[in-house]
RNA sequence: GGAGGGGUUCCCGAGUGGCCAAAGGGAGCAGACUGUAAAUCUGCCGUCGCAGACUUCGAUGGUUCGAAUCCAUCCCCCUCCA
């Protein structure tokens, strides 16, 4: 089985963008890229011929929802999470750090790891660095995220730093738990909204030498001005021959903006989920198809948009879909939602292979309307 | 022809003297959503407006300090009997 590694192409000139690849056993990931994100096992409301149709190279789960269903044992028992949800591109799967964080109001984290009431039943749950590596093992996927700590906007900079150290010591352990040569394990950047703690979370982590990194605590509801400061301070400390993940973001504009500072990876549920509630996004911005404006719209959704939804359905016909509570509108929705960031990703790398990034961003923010953004 | 029941704000439907511009639901409209407790959640929903004012509960008239609520007449619907 081919070994996890990281082929960095290209350097732009004008920024801390890069082309890559990502080589892993289920196959290469052209970087940047945008993931999908499939929580429970699925890209809610897809098929995964229609993830793959969009254009998608990698999908994420999530460790914490799936060991509380099915588990990661049934998973095992099935083959692995590629052949239980029948996708053979790369996986990834969050660590359930994020939800440590997200299902704050039920539980409570100690050094050993944290104690959680299942959101499903209320069941005592324990989740800590070696636990989150075994379950992660057994899932199988091919990059596993290590167990962080992550913390809201705004935090003070003693819980700031608390959580970024012990994030560090939870890298440590993860390490040392990881059983599987053929999953790569990313270390994950924290240091909440403190510029030395990210920089000093970033070397701490370069030094342990992960096959690549995540970053992690942005887009929890700080500026986004915060969010670039804190990625152009972290890039640089991290290792160039090896992947940087960001972790939760984005939207388009956040897409490009990281991109421009050295970011390869994304991932983020928005699409999917603001789609599942009648809202996409189009080169002119964000488009609420069910309003009523679009009662008698009878053109697509994104007239400069390939993808199978605008190839076929009006915008009429997807707002009859959501005031009828069909639930082939979400399916529409998600498709093009998926395939505009994914296709916004293509775009990129072409731009990047060609030296042409900067009009490519100077072009998608002349035509979308920031004032209509996430 | 006789007996009974009923007409409430877009729809359904509570309300039977003041706390009612009128419960609740639906529909409608809008907003939110960034490592998914989300096919979810929130707000508005008579008119104008900041407070507040004004017009509403089939129609008209009446009783009362005060009526969607009580009385009279009329109009319209439904059920049963002949």
């Amino acid at each position: 089985m081919s070994k996890f590694s990281f082929t960095l192409h290209k350097r732009a000139a004008d920024s801390l963008a890069r082309l890559g690849t990502v080589h892993t056993p289920h196959g290469d990931i052209q970087t940047p890229c945008y993931m999908p994100v499939g929580t429970q096992a699925t890209v809610k409301s897809l098929t995964p011929e229609a993830v793959k149709d969009v254009g998608a190279q990698i999908i994420l789960s999530n460790t914490y929802h799936l060991h509380l269903r099915p588990g990661e044992d049934l998973v095992k028992e099935a083959g692995g999470l590629h052949r239980f949800m029948n996708w053979d591109r790369p996986i990834l799967t969050d660590s359930g750090g994020f939800q440590v964080f997200s299902l704050s109001a039920l539980r409570k984290i100690t050094e050993e790891g944290a104690r959680f009431r299942s959101h499903i039943d209320g069941s005592p749950r324990f989740l800590s660095p070696e636990t989150v590596m075994q379950i992660e093992n057994d899932l199988g996927a091919d990059i596993i995220m290590q167990f962080d700590e992550c913390c809201p906007y705004p935090t003070d900079r003693l819980t700031a730093e608390s959580a970024m150290l012990r994030t560090l010591r939870w890298a440590e352990r993860c390490k040392k738990a990881h059983a599987r040569d053929d999953q790569a394990l990313f270390g994950i950047v924290q240091g909440a909204f403190e510029r030395d703690l990210r920089i000093e979370s970033a070397r701490a982590l370069a030094d342990m030498d992960f096959p690549g990194y995540g970053i992690g605590g942005l887009s929890v509801g700080e500026p986004k001005p915060i969010m670039y400061e804190l990625l152009e301070a972290v890039t640089p400390e991290l290792p160039q021959d090896k992947p940087r993940y960001l972790m939760g973001v984005g939207t388009p504009d956040c897409l490009l903006e990281g991109v421009l500072r050295g970011v390869d990876m994304f991932d983020c549920v928005l699409a999917t989920r603001i789609a599942r509630n009648g809202t996409t996004f189009t080169t002119d911005g964000r488009l609420v198809v069910k309003n009523a404006q679009y009662a008698r719209d009878f053109g697509p959704l994104d007239a400069q948009c390939d993808c199978y939804c605008c190839r076929n359905y009006s915008r009429a016909y997807l707002r009859h879909l959501f005031k009828a509570e069909e639930m082939l509108g979400a399916t529409l929705l998600s498709i093009h939602n998926l395939r505009f960031l994914l296709r916004l990703m293509e775009r990129v790398r072409e731009a990047i292979a060609n030296d042409t990034l900067p009009q490519l961003v100077r072009g998608f923010y002349a035509r979308y309307d920031m004032i209509k953004n996430f």
